[in-house]
DNA sequence: GAAAATATGGAGGTCATCTCCATTTGTCAA
DNA sequence: TTGACAAATGGAGATGACCTCCATATTTTC
């Protein structure tokens, strides 16, 4: 799927620049109300070459995030391996939470590109909702954790969460949501 | 607030033309894939006329959904008058994802809106957030729901399940999300 | 029915997006 | 090293969507 032709020299350079920069555009939150050339200049590249290498914003935002999640993935696997499952799976959404809260400008770029263009993304998300569903699993398997609801309905609550990330009081609400989650996962006695 | 002052036999005329034809093409889904101009022409209006009538997408947007907006406003304000709060909450939740699958173009279209300009649609949507905390907040005075999340909680799920519409498997989805939603509200014993 | 007020529409200006290709840079074989 | 080929660059300019402006048309008022 993923079979790189080995870049050349100054093309790896440039594109390291670019996604250097994408980061922290993004972090900054103003990605989309910057020119798209304008970013390429910021980048010290060319528009051409800011094409050649990321044909669209969306495609930028990808490979900023394909780091992310890979990432949260590997976070995921970690805990399910320290912990029981459902307890990790209270931490990692726990986790979850703060870790938007701390890459808050990142989040908003995502959950717009989310909803703007949901394929470019889905690729990239995929991997994460597989570690999630994992974890459900493994969970319902312990017995901990109800089994008549999928893994897909915690993702579309972290959407929710991610996408509403400028509420005035998004933090506490948030964390209700986790908690509602947790709660409402608990395997009914 | 809004002091509307009358409006010109013809602009009126204009208006609902603009309303209808922009109601269709939301339903059919088209509508972020359609040029401003072009919506102009199929709805019978020049340009300019369009431009005056609703300065943005969004303001159009908003336009078609205030409606829409008001008729879940009272749908809450019926269920709480007809059912013990609690089973109000449920039925209005369950129902809203029926309302979303029937209304997919225009979830869609909301859900889109909804993260590329909050604001824009935040006096509208404040609206029926009012509702629903206050239907939260009656259940919790029931006793029948915990004190300690808020209604945000519950809209932040909400909106994860409306821009999640696109998903495979998202009727199942939203489905669990309100299971969840509402085993984890209930208050626990 | 004439003047004033209000609204119309679409031609054209503005500006971000993206393409194209003459030029530069890197790679590799001899 | 050097020459020749391939790969990559960058930015000028085409493209096309968005929005403004205003001469004209319609409605209302007196």
């Amino acid at each position: 799927m993923t079979a790189d032709k080995p870049l050349r020299a100054d093309a790896q350079r440039k594109r390291d620049a670019l996604l250097a920069t994408a980061r922290e555009v993004f972090d900054a939150g103003g990605f989309f109300d910057l020119r798209f050339d304008d970013f390429a200049r910021l980048a010290g590249v060319g528009t051409g070459t800011l094409y050649r290498h990321f044909p669209t914003r969306e495609a930028l935002a990808e490979a900023v995030y394909h780091g992310e999640i890979a990432a949260l993935c590997d976070r995921v696997r970690q805990l399910r391996d320290e912990l029981p499952a459902s307890e990790a799976l209270a931490t990692f959404l726990r986790g979850m939470v703060e870790h938007i809260a701390a890459h808050e400008g990142l989040a908003r770029t995502l959950s717009t590109l989310m909803t703007t263009r949901a394929a470019a993304l889905a690729e990239g998300s995929r991997a994460l909702e597989q570690a999630v569903t994992d974890l459900v699993a493994a969970a319902v398997r312990d017995g901990t954790v109800r089994d008549d609801v999928g893994a897909g309905a915690v993702m579309m609550a972290l959407h929710g969460i991610s996408a509403g990330h400028d509420r005035p009081g998004w933090r506490a609400e948030a964390d209700d949501v986790i908690t509602l989650l947790l709660d409402g996962l608990r395997r009914p006695l």
